[in-house]
DNA sequence: AGTGGCATTTCGTGATCACATTTTTATGGC
DNA sequence: GCCATAAAAATGTGATCACGAAATGCCACT
């Protein structure tokens, strides 16, 4: 992942399903779509300025990637996650995301330490700050720092893939994110764990932040398929309510 | 109004592309290529009889489940894992599978148990027959009839894909599954402990398995980073070694 | 106004082609 | 015999098009 920011220079010679590729990837972590979003070909193609075989390659890239589901018909849709597969989805990063922290550990060095040590200082003052974009990013550097360190390109990958498919229902949680302030803030308690050489305590405190957000999440959240009954009798009765169409 | 044409058998009514991805699937799977083989999309379209389009898509859908490699150029390779990677993916392994065990334990009913005891019954008669085919067809049904249990459908591709991108290593490993005999054999003991319904000492054995297992390969495999130096040196001087097959 | 049916638009799939780059093979010089 | 070099074959990318299926919109009819 690129430090420097340049996007002119940087996408100028790239590949035009590399660019599509990124554009849409970065645009599902930041969620410029929602749930259920239709996302055909030809209008990528068309909105992304190029023909349609480069955008049909970058949906089904990430449509393999689980970060898209496709429709039987072929159409991507930006995954709806239902109340079981979030819990799902959560299961996994608790045993994951450890696993990369305990991998990590031994190459987490003095210099390493300090970086971490600055996100969490950048945090505690977004979070004072009130900026609660700088602070879901900083939360995401802290532990993307440690996930990168574990040197497994493979599990990294996986992390990174299970992301992007929660990616879109937390940005539909944007209102419960800043409620989620009362969240045990654990990553302090990680990186002292980590100092002290408790790799163990640092991957349990690590596990117990992904199972409590996960709790907090199926509390606050209204997925998909809780109101799927009741409302599609409403929507017999009331046809706008909302309808699934892109 | 018929959706689809009814296929006359199970391959005529599908789309070339899903054609092209189960047998390339398949035959990754089943070791009808080896580590580091090149699959340029012309050739594959060739072989399986259609144009480059859908041996293009199904190349790069393999690609995005890390199922293969790419080269700089594009081009799709055969994974040919190094010994960090493979022990990467153990780790990982190790992980995820205990998990879907555990998360399958209490949708295990009797039948289900049952199934899963004539498995192993079959599994101990074709390793006394010697069939060696047989006992890791039964191996691999044994888990994953398990793992399907567990209704968790991400978990369960994960699991695929961990399992797919391991499968060449294991096929170049035919010689040394017979010598396998001596590894210890931990389904019976999984099968003892889910009829106990003790879930965490299943987890546990199944963890077991897969280091044991993980272990053994390290020790019986040359992998592709242990001997590249001096192989590389010993192909300027026979520079036919090993021709890429097509 | 509600409904059934039809036309239009949109969609994914797959074929074919041009183009630039890479890889392989043949060639010539030492 | 060996190696650099050029010719040739192979390869990935992306554009464009045709085709059939699906979704949408429209309008006449009741």
């Amino acid at each position: 992942m690129p430090l420097t920011v340049q996007p002119k220079n940087a996408e100028e010679g790239l590949a035009l399903e590399e660019l599509a590729y990124r554009r849409l990837r970065e645009a599902l972590g930041g969620g410029a779509f929602l749930p259920g979003d239709r996302l055909s070909i030809r209008r990528v193609a068309d909105a992304l300025g190029m023909s349609s075989m480069p955008a049909r390659t970058a949906l089904r890239r990430l449509a393999a990637e689980q970060a898209l589901d496709l429709l039987p018909t072929g159409t991507a849709v930006v995954p709806r996650l239902t109340r079981p597969a979030f819990i799902e989805l959560s299961a996994i990063r608790a045993e994951l995301e450890p696993l990369a922290l305990r991998l990590a550990a031994p190459h987490l060095d003095g210099a390493a330490l300090h970086g971490l040590a600055a996100i969490v200082a950048g945090h505690d003052e977004a979070r004072a700050r009130g900026d609660s974009d700088a602070v879901r990013r900083l939360d995401r550097d802290f532990l993307f720092t440690i996930y990168r360190a574990a040197q497994a390109p493979l599990l990294l990958n996986l992390i990174e893939t299970l992301w992007l498919r929660r990616g879109p229902i937390f940005w539909e949680l944007r209102w419960a994110a800043l409620a989620a302030g009362g969240m045990r803030h654990a990553h302090g308690e990680i990186l002292l764990a980590l100092r002290g050489g408790q790799i163990a305590a640092a991957s349990a405190a690590l596990r117990q932040e992904i199972t409590d957000a996960s709790l907090f999440i199926q509390g606050a959240m209204r997925f998909a398929d809780d109101d799927a009954p009741k409302d599609r009798l409403a929507a017999l009765k009331r046809p706008q309510a909302r309808a699934l169409g892109g």
